[in-house]
DNA sequence: GGCCAGTAGTCTCCATGAGACTACAGATGC
DNA sequence: GCATCTGTAGTCTCATGGAGACTACTGGCC
C-alpha cells in the first residue's frame, strides 16, 4: 500500500521532490520551471521563496541531499540537490495515490497527472483509481440531493456537479486519441 | 453599473459587510454565524481573528460604524457594529455582481445565493449575469479544446468540464421545484 | 467563596507568497 | 581598464491568512 505511511508535505514540496526525482536540480532550475510562464507552471506554479523553502525542508526531512556545488560558467555556484532512496520511494507512492477530495483535483490530480505525463508513464492506473475514489462519493452526493432542501441542496447540487464533472473528464482522459489525432 | 468602482475586499470582508447590511451585529456573534458548525460556516467559514480584522477594516474604510457598547447581560459588553450608507450600496453592489473565474464561483457566488437566500430574495437575476459571463468563456474553451495538444489539451480539457458544469448548475438553480416538492 | 461554563475579544505564532535585495559571471561600451 | 548591463543564483523583508492560546467579564452552582 503505497499511499500508507506518506510524509506530510504540501504540494509544493511534494511537486519539488518528483522533480529532483526526474533529474538532480537546483532551486534557480526549478523556480523557471514552475514560474508563470514556465513549462510546469502552466499548470501550478509554486513562487520562488517556497521552492527554496520545500527544498530546505526536503533536506531536513532525509528526503533529498545537497550532492555538490557545481561552479556556474554564467553565474554564481549553485548547488546541486538529489533525491535520497527514502525520497524516491515516497514520491513514487504519492505519484501514484489518487487525490480524495473533489477540490483537489485541480491542484494534486492535475500536477501527478503533469508529472506522469513529463516522465513518459502512463497515467491510466492513476485515473482509474481516482474514479474509483470518486465513484461512490457521487452517488452518495446524489442520494444527499434527493433529500435536501433549502440551501444545503444548493450546495449539494454543486457539489453533485462539480464531482459529475471530474468523473467526465477523468472517462475522457482514458480516451486520448480522440482529439489528439481527431479522424 | 454596480459591479464598477466597488473597493477591494477579500471575501471574508464582503462577507462580514453583508452581514452588517443585514442587521446591526458584534464580532462575537458573527464568529458563531462563520463557525464551522455554525448557521452560514456549511457554505463558508471564517476564522475568528479574521472577523476582527474585518470589522476593523471595514470601519477604518467607511463602510461600518461601531453604533454603541452594549452591556450584555451575560457577559462582557459587545460593540454593536452597523454599516454605513455607503457600506450598504458597496454591498448591495458586490452581491449583485457574476464571478469573472470559474474557481470563485464555490467560494464568491455561492456565499452570494447564501446571502440572498437568508434575505429572502430572488437569486434569478445573478444566476443569468453568471450564465452570460460564463457562456463565452465555455464557447472559447471548446473551440481552444479542439485545438490543444499534449498537456494543454489536459488542462483545457478540465476548464472545459468544470465550467460546464457550473452553466448545468446555474440552470438546475433556475428550476427550484424540480426536488424541493418533486412529485 | 471558589470554580465552571459561556460570552466577548485579543494575542502570538506559523505558513504562504509578492517583491525587493544581494551577489556573482560574462558581455558591452567608452 | 573599469563601469555598466544582463542573466544567473539565492536570500530577505513584509503583508496576509488562519490555528489556537490567552485575557477578561458574567452568572450559576456546589
Amino acid at each position: 500500500m503505497p499511499s500508507q505511511g506518506l510524509p506530510r508535505l504540501s504540494l509544493a514540496e511534494w511537486l519539488v521532490l518528483c522533480l529532483l526525482c526526474e533529474a538532480p536540480s537546483h532551486g534557480f532550475a526549478l523556480t523557471r520551471l514552475l514560474a508563470g510562464d514556465g513549462e510546469l507552471g502552466q499548470v501550478w506554479r509554486v513562487p520562488k521563496p517556497v521552492i527554496y523553502r520545500a527544498l530546505q525542508r526536503l533536506e531536513a526531512m532525509g528526503l533529498a541531499v545537497t550532492v555538490e556545488v557545481q561552479p556556474s560558467t554564467e553565474g554564481p555556484a549553485r548547488s546541486l540537490i538529489d533525491a535520497t532512496n527514502v525520497g524516491r520511494k515516497a514520491a513514487a507512492g504519492w505519484l501514484a495515490s489518487p487525490v480524495s477530495h473533489n477540490r483537489d483535483i485541480r491542484s494534486e490530480l492535475l500536477v501527478k497527472l503533469a508529472l506522469l505525463d513529463r516522465a513518459g508513464a502512463d497515467p491510466a492506473p492513476l485515473l482509474d483509481a481516482q474514479r474509483d475514489k470518486l465513484q461512490p462519493v457521487a452517488e452518495a452526493l446524489e442520494a444527499r440531493l434527493a433529500e435536501a432542501t433549502g440551501f444545503e441542496r444548493t450546495v449539494t447540487l454543486w457539489r453533485c456537479e462539480t464531482v459529475a464533472a471530474t468523473l467526465r473528464f477523468l472517462d475522457a482522459m482514458r480516451e486520448p486519441a480522440a482529439a489528439a489525432t481527431a479522424g
